[in-house]
DNA sequence: GTCTATAGAATGATAGAC
DNA sequence: GTCTATCATTCTATAGAC
């Protein structure tokens, strides 16, 4: 070994379930979104696929095990996106096609957003698993595009909770998804600086 | 009684609890920020007051209760700047002003808006309440002043989740109020449209 | 206003049969 | 892979004494 690091990257998106896990993980997901982590027991999400808790259990030895594949799974969404931004990284455009991709899926999950971004339990989980901090440095790192400073990181932030929260505001859910994605895909760059966005 | 309708208005800024029911909503927004309405339960209520289940019990009949009470002091902080802002409808300052409040408090308060704003507790309450639901529409009627196209709501909703979650964003937990506060107002006017927002 | 004590339901999790 | 049955714990909530 020399002065090159080798870093470990994890794949979310190369991660197998069984079929029977798949079950409780969609169903797992769709329960979070509407109830969050702590609102969802073990005894709803075996309702809902139509097994007992003993059955779920069979599959996830724990029900934090179950919160963590259903972020893995979330997170690889965004994986595509992300690897193509950064093998542009640099470009002039590497930004702003993964801006349009994260706005893509946020609005195609509208419902699950939420509870990704804000759950106390999935907050603490990012925090926590090594992977998803990795997953989320290098997703900050392509849209800061190496600046650190202070505007730099506000405008992120104001970004990356913008996205995640318009998409789920009551004052838009009846904005069909083509509609909200060019509204929200201009008003982006704005924040951005971009000097092309439409204005009124 | 005519054609002029008379709207009851709830005024949460004059609503009136005992002291001791006011050490239990601290106590309850304290822990509510850190671990969700679902993650906190009345016993860590009481023995972060350092009272029995039964003494919380005897303050408030229900734990929803305890909810409302919680957030109906939070929405007591918006009011003042929300009547302001109400009085000079239509003025050219009237959004600006109530934008900036806004953003103070939100900066205030870090921790707790995002349980405001996202948990599906108080999600719930804020949709089956009328006062909250009547304060949120005053609320958004100052913010797009008359026009409800799809442009201006996704703007407004946008405005709201930004400010929202940059606050609370690891991104910037490091930055000290005062900072926080002008590259958020800045870029928050970025939004609207403003022509004095400041480039970099 | 606070306490002890308790009821009744739900929670996460396990053992062992099929 | 799913079941029945069960465990220990925690939850919201109440009764009644001080």
């Amino acid at each position: 070994m020399t002065s090159v690091e080798t870093v470990d990257v994890h794949k979310f998106g190369s991660l197998r379930y069984s079929e029977a896990q798949m079950r409780v993980l969609i169903a797992a997901l769709d329960l979070f979104a509407e109830h969050g982590v702590n609102g969802t027991s073990l005894q709803m999400i075996a309702d809902d696929i139509g097994v007992t808790k003993a059955a779920v259990y069979h599959q996830f030895r724990t029900k934090e095990a179950i919160v963590v594949g259903a972020v893995e799974i979330e997170l690889g969404n965004l994986e595509g996106a992300l690897e193509a931004a950064e093998a542009d990284a640099g470009g002039p455009e590497a930004v702003e096609t993964l801006l349009n991709q994260v706005i893509k899926l946020a609005i195609g999950r509208r419902r699950l957003v939420g509870t990704l971004q804000h759950d106390p339990v999935i907050i603490r989980l990012l925090g926590d698993h090594q992977p998803f901090q990795q997953f989320m440095q290098r997703l900050f790192t392509v849209l800061l595009g190496g600046k650190f400073d202070a505007q730099s990181r506000v405008r992120a932030a104001m970004i990356a909770a913008a996205i995640g929260g318009a998409v789920t505001h009551p004052l838009v859910a009846d904005l069909d998804d083509e509609t909200l994605r060019s509204e929200l895909l201009g008003l982006t760059q704005r924040l951005l600086g971009r000097a092309d966005s439409s204005m009124d």
